[in-house]
DNA sequence: TCTGGGGTCCTCTCTCAA
DNA sequence: TCTGTTGAGAGAGGACCC
């Protein structure tokens, strides 16, 4: 059971075919897929404390008006029968990497959005495999025979309706029940703005409830409003940049094509905690906890980074950012420790902090960093070259790499700071922990 | 009704140097 | 020497995406 926008076929036409591929309910697929005395039921994935939101939910749930993004407490509200369960980020990591097998066996032109969504260029795969919808169930089939998950594929000459295309494709639910989607949806070349100008403004890439907020100022709800809109009004109620955007979005017109590398501009770890944090002390600690996992990660990416950036959200809920900007990208956890505390002392933390992150970005290639701190600072009598017998950014350097060779052999909480000993424990924060809210339940701090 | 984590991109403001 | 302009870069915040 295909849709299609329009009726001209999409095989043998000149035009780019992207296919939009996204997998329906993840995150609780997947979950079932592991135990399957949960299919059938509402099954939600996600923070499981009070301040955890739900990941994703199977269709079941659903129906009863859960979504994702949705505070776990009003899902629970919602729908209490359902089986919650905590993410297991590793698995879902350990699925992508099987569903991204299956995509290699189609096509090298492969963009991957997140775990289970990513746009793949089979222009250059009609010859061999056929029309773009028959690789698109190809795929599906594939997929559910290696992964045992459903998918949703959206096909059309450009990304943007390719990806609203997938959602056509997709299944829904609400209180009257679950029903099947198309599976597959074609968007023919042609036929784009039939298919795009009906549907809600809010479809599109780049409108977020904000920017929704103002269009509607405007009497724009669909995209067929915006596209009518005069350009220069759309510029000077949204800005260049993202007015020039929306308009070519809304005349069907993306240029960008699928981009199989895309290069990696920032990395961070944040975390709120079950209870606001007070104490300066607890919270230099969590600094270098967030510090040291990111600065694993960008090792092991063989990365550096110049500007180190702290978050911090306080109990009602405004967040600020101080960031700063070192002569040296680093790739230390020490150093990049000593940037989030000094940054962390320009905050008054006094109203309580309910979460905090930290990050690194204008990065480069370790073997592009000038290798130059070494050689350039020269040491005293003693052998030491701090004045104040510190180690010095170099020697920090030369330590990590020490500590990186211990955790290779030992595993990741072998060694650690000891400023963490006593907190909580070795373990440095890494991507999944927490992903979706702490499991706790708040308490008076 | 209460709002996670990891990202990207854009806009605005300020500072500094030419 | 002073003033105005311009552009780059840094810093902060916000919107948006999955």
């Amino acid at each position: 059971m295909s849709g299609t926008a329009g009726g001209a076929a999409l095989g043998g036409q000149p035009e780019a075919a992207i296919l939009h591929v996204d997998l329906d309910a993840f995150f609780a697929a997947v979950e079932v897929q592991l135990d399957p005395s949960l299919a059938g039921k509402p099954v939600i994935v996600g923070g499981v404390g009070a301040r955890g939101v739900v990941a994703a939910c199977t269709y079941e749930a659903r129906a009863y008006g859960v979504h994702s993004a949705m505070p776990a407490v009003r899902a629970k509200r919602l729908c209490p029968h359902a089986v919650f369960l905590a993410g297991r980020y590793d698995r879902y990591v350990e699925f992508s990497g099987r569903l991204h097998e299956v995509f290699g066996r189609y096509t090298p032109l492969v963009e991957g959005i997140s775990l289970d969504e990513a746009f793949l260029d089979v222009s250059g795969a009609r010859r061999l495999l056929g029309p773009p919808e028959q690789i698109a169930w190809s795929i599906r089939r594939e997929i559910k025979a290696d992964l045992g998950l459903d998918a949703s594929v959206g096909i059309a000459a450009s990304k943007f309706v390719a990806k609203l295309a997938s959602e056509a494709a997709k299944p829904t639910a609400d209180r009257a029940g679950t029903r099947p989607g198309h599976g597959v949806f074609v968007v023919a070349p042609g036929t784009e703005l039939a298919f795009l100008h009906p549907l809600s403004v809010r479809a599109l890439w780049g409108v977020g409830p904000a920017t929704y907020k103002r269009l509607e100022r405007f009497g724009v709800v669909t995209i067929g409003d915006l596209a009518a809109m005069p350009l220069e009004t759309l510029v000077s109620a949204l800005g260049p940049a993202l007015g020039h955007h929306l308009h070519e979005l809304a005349w069907a017109r993306d240029p960008r094509r699928v981009e199989p590398e895309r290069a990696v501009k920032s990395v961070s770890h944040e975390e709120t905690y079950a209870r606001d944090i007070h104490d300066r002390a607890a919270l230099a600690a969590e600094a270098l906890r967030l510090a040291e996992g990111v600065a694993t990660r960008l090792r092991r990416a063989r990365l550096a980074g110049r500007t180190v950036t702290l978050k911090v959200r306080f109990a009602d809920f405004s967040t600020v950012t101080r960031s700063h900007t070192l002569p040296e990208a680093v790739d230390a956890g020490p150093l990049i420790t000593r940037a989030a505390v000094d940054l962390l002392a320009q905050i008054d933390s006094t109203p309580g902090v309910r979460l905090l992150g930290v990050g690194v970005s204008k990065l480069t290639d370790v073997a592009a960093r000038q290798l130059s701190l070494l050689e350039a600072e020269p040491r005293d009598a003693a052998g030491s070259r701090d004045p104040n017998g510190r180690p010095s950014d170099a020697e920090w350097q030369q330590a990590t790499s020490a500590v990186d060779q211990i955790r290779a052999r030992f595993g990741d909480d072998a060694v650690g700071p000891a400023a963490l000993v006593g907190t909580r424990g070795l373990r440095l924060k890494r991507r999944g922990d927490t992903q979706w809210g702490p499991s706790e339940p708040p308490k008076r701090a």
